[in-house]
DNA sequence: CGACCCATTGAATATAGTCAACCCGGGTGG
DNA sequence: CCACCCGGGTTGACTATATTCAATGGGTCG
């Protein structure tokens, strides 16, 4: 019988490769061990050398460095369905933090169970690394955020990513998505002031490309304008064709 | 017989895990293509699929990306030993784009090749792996760096890294590097304009971190203090106990 | 020589950070 | 119950950081 998390990871790994049955069996009887996460919390910490990974079932994670001077980088977030800590199998100790964003529900894999169904199962392993890879791609689109757009262009930016990306995963509606995210957070995702980034939101609702209620619900009413203010281009997500809401 | 190509690769492999006979074997007979580049040559770019991957030789190579307006952002610099774009194996389209920046010497190995090596292999196959994956650590690093360092913090850390990655490869002496990089390269890689990249060069000459020939010779006097002033931390780069300078 | 690229400079401007304060709502403890 | 605190959103004023524009001088190369 598959739980929740199993038929996230053989969805996730399906929408890769095509899997036999025996592939799927495997990845059906990996022993995931599910946890509840408050918000605000670590789950796994820099110089730590997990011996599991960490595949996000519900709620969000973020991932994280912190500066010497106490500033905190958020270097991604991670929507339900993303297995955020996948380098840890092969990068023994931990170069960033890994934690909570709001509570979540998580589903811990041991690395020896991965390991050795990756050596019987060559196909599994490589849509794994792909989807590391996928992360990577992730990561130089944000270099290129930080490196050449303006606040505004950069908000916008992460708001396209973060609406496909959970649109992919069947979590917003038709122009809405929730993002239980503060501003001082998106602030530290987006390498801004707080104050500056107040007053970049402002400016996209001004512009008419977001509208907020108060709360966590994010109303894109205009999806295309925004991509082309933000200068977005999915294409570094690599996508299956088939990533529209899934309606079970 | 192992021509330099196959050498560096069997070494990177051989520094991430132990290899059997047969294991150096099978790399050590991957049809491997050497061409030059000239300097500033696209040799892949966005929207293809490549069937090769490019082991650097010789020279410098970089990836970027080009915004609407023109702008760029060099994502990450790959110095000799580096396989910019493995990533290619499983992301069939490229997002971005593979260029000299020097004149250089790349090896060409076919994707079928290491398919098929992997499927056979899984101890190489998680070797390369884990070669995305420090790719994907120093993209991290990154997004820190553009999202919160200042402009001299940044260029600091940038020469920090890569005189560690090259000292990795024996390629710097023991205070110096050769980086073939201008300015204008430079401000591309950081997040700068051409003006204020110059003025931050000064700024750290001034401080006594760096100094410059007029070429492309870069002395960093003492780098405990620039490493320091930089908040560079080397856990990131997952480097072996064996990251000195290697002396055959 | 002229064209071009690179390094450099000065001045004006734009963008983002800092500091300080205010409001609001939700929780806590007296 | 209410006073208080705290975190989050917001604002204004000031400062710092970085970009833009414009120009100069030194090389290199056709």
């Amino acid at each position: 019988m598959l739980t929740t998390a199993h038929e996230l990871l053989v969805r996730k790994v399906s929408s890769i490769a095509a899997l036999s049955e025996a592939e799927r069996g495997v990845i059906a009887e990996l022993p995931i061990q599910l946890r509840d996460v408050p918000r605000r919390k670590d789950i796994v910490t820099e110089g730590e050398t997990p011996s599991h990974c960490c595949l996000l079932v519900s709620g969000f994670l973020i991932r994280y460095k912190i500066m010497p001077g106490g500033q905190r980088q958020i270097v991604n977030l991670h929507v339900p369905g993303d297995i955020p800590d996948l380098q840890s199998l092969h990068l023994t100790v931990m170069d960033h933090h890994l934690a909570s964003l709001t509570s979540a529900n998580v589903g811990m894999i041991p690395h020896a169970a991965i390991r050795d169904m990756n050596d019987r199962f060559p196909v599994v392993a490589s849509a794994l690394w792909r989807v590391t890879l996928i992360d990577s791609a992730i990561l130089r689109e944000r270099v290129v955020s930080l490196g050449q757009r303006s606040a505004s262009e950069r908000l916008a930016h992460f708001l396209c990513e973060l609406f496909v990306r959970l649109r992919a995963v069947g979590q917003t509606d038709e122009k809405t998505m929730l993002l239980q995210m503060t501003q001082p957070e998106m602030a530290d995702a987006l390498g801004l002031s707080t104050v500056h980034m107040n007053r970049t939101l402002q400016d996209l609702r001004a512009r008419g490309l977001v509208v907020t209620d108060g709360g966590s619900k994010f109303l894109l009413p205009n999806r295309d304008k925004l991509a082309s203010f933000a200068g977005f281009n999915p294409l570094y997500l690599h996508l299956a064709r088939d990533d529209r809401p899934k309606t079970p």
